[in-house]
DNA sequence: CACATGATGTCGCGCCGTGACATCACGCTA
DNA sequence: TAGCGTGATGTCACGGCGCGACATCATGTG
């Protein structure tokens, strides 16, 4: 019998999120989170840098896998459609679920906190994937414009996937997004 | 003679800029602030609703004039035009200067806690635009679209445009990014 | 059986941000 | 001129956040 009860990490981001929606995110104190995961604050901490970071433990992840994919695209000379691709090719019903996936998103949106959270995260990300296509021989200015195009597009379809049935189809909501982009980018300038 | 002195906001503006250049953000408290600008914290905090957004101040006024711009634009056709054309039109200069910029530019950069901030303003910035352009006909999902790839393509000119030469054209860069994004959206798709 | 390991607890601290109340120069009005 | 309201600021107390330092103790390893 060990010690302690294992999976506190676990504990601590179920508890936390439990409490983010029964109470929200401001009225909840990692006080409290920690006591429902029964382990002390100071543990809390050694487990998640600060009190919105528990709801991105998987981020790294996720950046990781997605730049992965990235960097083994088999080619990029369309920038934007390797990234939208790579991203939209992504296993998101890996990522705990639709439903999962759903309360979260609506904790965030709730949450101004959360939502800066959010948004560095997807920074992040850009940043990566700027880096990688100038690696793989992308023009410097393209290459950041692509990522941040790419991921301002591809995080709108996943909103809208979100917000739709389950049986709704990701790729076509990107495919979706990338002909309304094509109809309003300027041709001829 | 007034009991106190004059312009505490813009003392502690002054300040916090003053303090976050020479020993980073982190490295400041508000009390060193408030401090600097012959106040107490609990004014500081009557100004500001908290540390980071002493360096944002401005940023209420400059949504809100981009949004009127947006509001008064001749035609929305190409909201995506629309949105980038305003926003390259706007009266930058009058910011403070372009040091100033690329002094606060360089602080923001620095320090993840006020990219974050900085991120979020410009997400309120697009979920305005968004709102702008659908109150004037645009479709939902093209004007959250537009709005977003809009703000992303001017910020990446906009950096650019503080990274160059005092006398490099904004209305240039954003015209090139425009280029190289028409460049990389799949034509046929 | 002794010891290193590693997760957790305990304690103290500085900083952030807010509510409640006090202070007091200024301007207005009788 | 005396009085009064206003508004910016100060003062105080407090809860929450996040971290450094050290103690505790089950496990497993020799």
């Amino acid at each position: 019998m060990p010690r302690w009860e294992l999976g506190s990490a676990d504990r601590l981001k179920q508890a936390a999120m439990e409490l983010f929606r029964e109470k929200g995110f401001e009225d909840t104190s990692v006080v409290e989170i920690a006591a429902r995961a029964r382990v002390t604050t100071r543990t809390f901490f050694r487990y998640f840098p600060d009190k919105r970071d528990v709801l991105f433990a998987e981020s790294e992840g996720l950046r990781a896998g997605l730049v992965a994919r990235i960097r083994q695209a088999e080619d990029v000379t369309n920038p934007l459609h390797t990234i939208v691709r790579a991203m939209t090719e992504f296993d998101w019903d890996a990522m705990g679920g639709r439903d999962v996936q759903r309360h979260r998103q609506a904790v965030i949106a709730a949450n101004p906190e959360l939502l800066e959270r959010d948004l560095i995260k997807h920074d992040d990300i850009a940043v990566e994937f700027t880096g990688v296509l100038r690696e793989r021989g992308v023009d410097p200015d393209t290459a950041r414009l692509a990522a941040r195009v790419g991921i301002q597009l591809f995080f709108t379809a996943y909103e809208s996937w979100l917000a739709a049935p389950d049986d709704a189809d990701l790729a076509a909501i990107t495919g979706d997004l990338m002909s309304r982009l094509a109809s309003i980018v300027p041709i001829g300038a």
